[in-house]
DNA sequence: GTGCACGTAAACAGTA
DNA sequence: TTACTGTTTACGTGCA
């Protein structure tokens, strides 16, 4: 009995499963986007970074001319000129080491390192090469301007007690300047090299961690991964710092060769980090006083052992974890680059966490509207859709007002809110609850509804939160003909609801009840026998009666509307005025507009209907559905011959997909009453 | 408290 | 005879 039936309902689910993956990845790729938009070129490739790299050896060799001219210089000429010692520092350090250090981590790149996942082993391997040949010029660069630098410091000392005649010293300083300069376009070159390859996928490498690319690449970073990275990369630091003469190196903020602490504070706040808030350089003060605010509750202090980023030094008391931070994490360079890179890795989890949110957000939203996607598309379900979902629409619209408050149940919002499935799970677990929510008062379900949470109520044995009428007509509008044999209505059950996968007596029992019970629902003597429509003038009609009385109901409707997303005020006017234009429309157009647009045209209809109603049938507001159906559809009990009757509905009703009745059905009592 | 809507159970009849 | 289909009635529950 139970089988076949399985051409009219089809699966919404895949549908809704291919729809949006892609989002994600836009939203990653704009957000690339914006973290490299610093004006570089995007056409970044192997070719482009050899260039560059080609033409950094050149600037490297150049920078050794001349350092050897000055070297020469210096040994004929003995001492240089004191005047230029003012002058020097200051072109050098900003020049020199800004642009010498080998970057810390950037945002981008660490947003890089999260998210990439594209690149083959042996392009990766490529890069790296590049990348590391790169981070030895770096290193060669530095200790020669090291070198130099000392070397200029000696010279100055000694021109400070020997006089030097002015050509010379005017000489060194336009070498020194000439110098810079090179540097200067070695380090533009290599940054831009850098950005090459943050566009191709991989991030900058700071020299000492040629492992660490390899492991960012893998998908999201875990908390470990990022500690390891931290570690990797603080690590880097300080071997640097050993073994570099000069400390100043490392860092972009450890800029000045002979800087004061209180610029390097101030340097180190570059605008990505102080909006972090993470100005929170930890300074001994700063820790001292938290400390005695909160004796013995530290940030940086748990189970006996300095949580300071890579240290995990034991102390054996809060003192002694004083004493060691105030020692071993002062205020320095090496400090003050691991906060930098704390701020980094911080910054990185936020960014990767609003990512996430976004992330999430689309697939709401996906979840959302891709039940309407897949109608749109032409298939003998796409009509049962349309219908449906304009039905679904509506009634979720309608309802929502009156009923929202108070109905936990209905998974009533198709369009406003996100997660729908979250919610029906959650008002399913309601059960017995359910009933009411779902017709009466708001509107029945939905197609709509039932699209956007199919494969919850196909998996989970929760009983939807719909009314059996509701369900019967979903069932049946589903349908591309629009009628279905009992049979068929049970098979629509079985297959759409686990719930209704147990119990057959019962809720069968319950479906012919209702079939039997309700007026909307149409017994038509077909040739395969006896199959059971929709009447959509019965759903008019009583939708009416129960808002009946309650003018504010209109009101709320058209309240309502406003929940229900992004019609604009006119459709919703021209709605209220006329639903017949609006519906039309709606209906050809866009389905998530469409089913929207003739769910409120639906509320805005029955309430309209319904105040008219109470006068006369034949109301100017109605739709011309309903102008042209006789009223009474049902109303004399079925008797073999009244079956044209109830045949010509059907066919009207198939015509006028897009009707939306949501009002519904159902109340037969209701009916009988008008009748 | 009442009316309404809904769900459930059951009885009954007709039909294949 | 059985199972299905369809109708009807009764009762309970929740809500306004």
């Amino acid at each position: 009995m139970m089988q076949e039936s399985g051409t009219e309902t089809k699966s919404n689910g895949a549908a809704i499963q291919n729809g949006s993956s892609g989002g994600n990845h836009l939203l990653q790729c704009a957000s690339l986007r914006e973290g490299r938009s610093n004006g570089e070129t995007p056409a970044a490739d192997a070719g482009a970074a050899e260039l560059v790299h080609v033409q950094q050896q050149q600037a490297l060799q150049v920078a050794r001319q001349l350092l050897l001219q000055q070297q020469q210089q210096q040994q004929v000429s003995g001492l240089k000129s004191p005047k230029r010692n003012d002058k020097q520092p200051a072109l050098q350090v900003p020049v020199s080491v800004a642009m010498m250090t080998p970057q810390v981590i950037t945002p981008q790149q660490m947003q890089q390192i999260l998210q990439q996942q594209v690149l083959s082993p042996q392009q990766l391997q490529v890069l790296l090469q590049q990348q590391q040949a790169l981070m030895l010029q770096q290193q060669q660069l530095q200790e020669f301007y090291k070198k130099q630098q000392e070397q200029l410091q000696l010279q100055l000392l000694q021109q400070q007690h020997a006089g030097k005649q002015p050509k010379e010293q005017q000489q060194v300083a336009t070498q020194q300047l000439a110098f810079q300069q090179q540097l200067l376009q070695m380090q533009q070159l290599q940054q831009q090299h850098l950005l090459s390859l943050q566009r191709q996928g991989l991030l900058t490498i700071q020299p000492g961690q040629p492992a660490l690319p390899l492991q960012p690449l893998a998908q999201g970073m875990i908390p470990t991964e990022l500690q390891q990275l931290w570690k990797e990369v603080t690590s880097a630091h300080s071997a640097e710092e050993t073994t570099g003469s000069n400390h100043s190196s490392l860092d972009l903020t450890t800029t000045c060769v002979s800087s004061s602490a209180p610029s390097k504070t101030s340097l180190i706040m570059n605008p990505h980090a102080s909006t972090n808030g993470q100005l929170s350089v930890h300074t001994p003060k700063r820790e001292s006083l938290s400390h005695e605010e909160h004796p013995h509750s530290h940030p940086l202090y748990g189970h006996g052992v300095c949580k300071w980023p890579g240290c995990e030094a034991v102390c054996e008391d809060f003192q002694s974890f004083l004493k060691h931070l105030n020692s071993e994490h002062a205020l320095d360079d090496r400090s003050t680059a691991q906060c930098r890179v704390q701020m980094q890795v911080v910054q990185q989890l936020e960014l990767q966490l609003a990512k996430d949110k976004e992330r999430l957000q689309a697939m709401m939203t996906h979840l959302h509207v891709k039940s309407t996607e897949p109608k749109a598309t032409p298939q003998p379900l796409n009509l049962v859709s349309s219908v449906t979902l304009s039905k679904s629409a509506s009634e979720a619209s309608p309802q929502s007002l009156p009923h929202t408050p108070t109905t936990p149940t209905a998974p009533i919002t198709p369009v406003t809110q996100g997660p729908s499935v979250i919610t029906t799970t959650s008002m399913h677990t309601v059960g017995p609850i359910r009933r009411r929510y779902s017709d009466k008062y708001n509107v029945p379900i939905s197609s709509a509804d039932i699209a956007q949470n199919q494969e919850f109520y196909k998996n989970a044995e929760v009983r939807p939160p719909f009314t059996y009428a509701s369900l019967i007509r979903q069932a049946i509008l589903e349908s591309p003909e629009k009628q279905l044999t009992l049979n068929e209505i049970y098979n629509w059950f079985t297959r759409m609801f686990a719930y209704f996968r147990r119990n057959a007596a019962t809720w069968k029992n319950a479906v012919r009840h209702n079939l039997s019970l309700h007026k909307c629902f149409v017994r038509v003597e077909n040739v395969k026998g006896a199959v059971w429509t929709v009447d959509e003038v019965e759903f008019q009609k009583r939708r009416p009666q129960k808002i009946s009385g309650n003018p504010s109901l209109i009101k709320n409707m058209q309240s309502s509307h406003a929940y229900c997303t992004p019609l604009n005020a006119a459709l919703q006017a021209s709605m209220a005025e006329n639903s017949i234009p609006l519906y039309t429309t709606a209906s050809m157009g866009n389905p998530t507009l469409g089913n929207l647009a003739s769910a409120i045209r639906e509320e805005l209809n029955g309430a309209m209907e319904h105040t008219n109603s109470n006068e006369s049938d034949s109301s100017p507001g109605r739709s011309p559905m309903q102008a042209v159906h006789p009223v009474h559809v049902k109303e004399e009990p079925l008797d073999p011959e009244e079956a044209e009757g109830p045949l010509s509905l059907v066919t009207t009703a198939n015509h006028s997909p897009d009707f939306d009745h949501d009002r519904d059905y159902e109340d037969e009592p209701v009916n009988e009453d008008m009748e």
